[in-house]
DNA sequence: GCACAAGTAGAACAATCGCTCTACATCGTC
DNA sequence: GACGATGTAGAGCGATTGTTCTACTTGTGC
């Protein structure tokens, strides 16, 4: 089961959601068609299952181990980010791939967000970043997507900007014009 | 011509690119099946006429009179770009949502790469940011790419993140341990 | 040694796909 | 008012799709 949720994860992440047929995801996964069926009864399960383990791979890469030091775990994250991108897909963000290929898919929609949030949370609580976490979310999306790019110069980017962040972050409050720390 | 342009170009952003058959962009394009394929011979013809359109008027909403000030310009380019989101699309970049559908066509992501540069070199131009032309591209992507989950408060995030960037920018090096200013 | 669950290989199905083609309508121009 | 260019409506083509089904093989527990 868990080598099938890998083989189709591959797949998707190497050919697309709209391209590969059953058949390719048959291939893939390394069974027949019928085991293929038995534990993803149809194609969008399938989909769902690569996601599903997509989302596991990803915490346990970018989140496990961090250091325990706001600022070193700021750098690490990107770091691995970068190294995730680089091993990984080359282009962005599957989950968003996943949404874009099929926008009326409700239950695709809610695996997005499932995916982003906890992201989210594990980020800004390792950071120290609480109080900024969509900034934070929104550097690890630009480095994400601009990755394919930019290669090793978005994780550079991406440091710089959670640099500029942290700084803007911790003498008090970030812009008086706009908004405060504490309401967001 | 152009309305065929912006049928197809409003059927793939409402629906993916995945999912509409060639009957259904005949009708997004309001013509008979034979005068869209003398204007796009192939389905991927439509893809591409529809990111063309798309690319002119991204660039238009967003850059068209923007205030001469940088600091300006750097507040409403964020501005124009949450209030494109909202209007066109409620989810991510229309380009790489057609890469991500096919990433094995070499000329989609021609066009994904043309479109991105110009929108680098345009942005990095009117908010004087040229020498972080790479972070300027990441706040955008990632407010483009959060947007649909976090809504206005993205555009307000990517203004925090602006004015960090910019306020990074004018003293002297950014961050020593990294990079200078000058060389990127 | 045999029954049974679980696997493989692949034929077969209806549906749909991208695309082509035929037949007919509507123009502006001489 | 005839003409050619340009349009519409839609039937038809072969190929491919997702899914189901049949027939055969393999391993495990009793």
């Amino acid at each position: 089961m868990a080598r099938i949720a890998a083989g189709l994860e591959s797949a998707f992440a190497r050919r697309g959601f709209a391209v590969p047929s059953v058949e390719d995801l048959r291939d893939a996964a390394g069974v027949s068609l019928r085991t293929l069926y038995k534990y993803a009864p149809s194609r969008d399960r399938m989909v769902r299952i690569a996601l599903e383990h997509r989302h596991r791979r990803y915490l346990d890469h970018v989140f496990s181990d961090l250091p325990m030091g706001h600022e070193a775990a700021l750098d690490a994250l990107f770091e691995r980010i970068g190294l995730w991108m680089e091993r990984e897909t080359s282009h962005g963000c599957l989950f968003h791939a996943a949404v874009a290929a099929n926008p009326d898919d409700n239950e695709l929609k809610a695996l997005l967000e499932r995916h982003k949030s906890e992201v989210a949370e594990r980020a800004a609580g390792a950071t120290g970043l609480s109080g900024r976490k969509i900034e934070l979310m929104q550097v690890i999306e630009g480095l994400t997507q601009s990755w394919p790019l930019y290669r090793e110069r978005a994780t550079t980017g991406a440091r710089h900007l959670g640099a500029a962040l942290r700084r803007a972050e911790v003498p008090g409050p970030f812009d008086a014009r706009t908004s405060s720390p504490s309401l967001t």
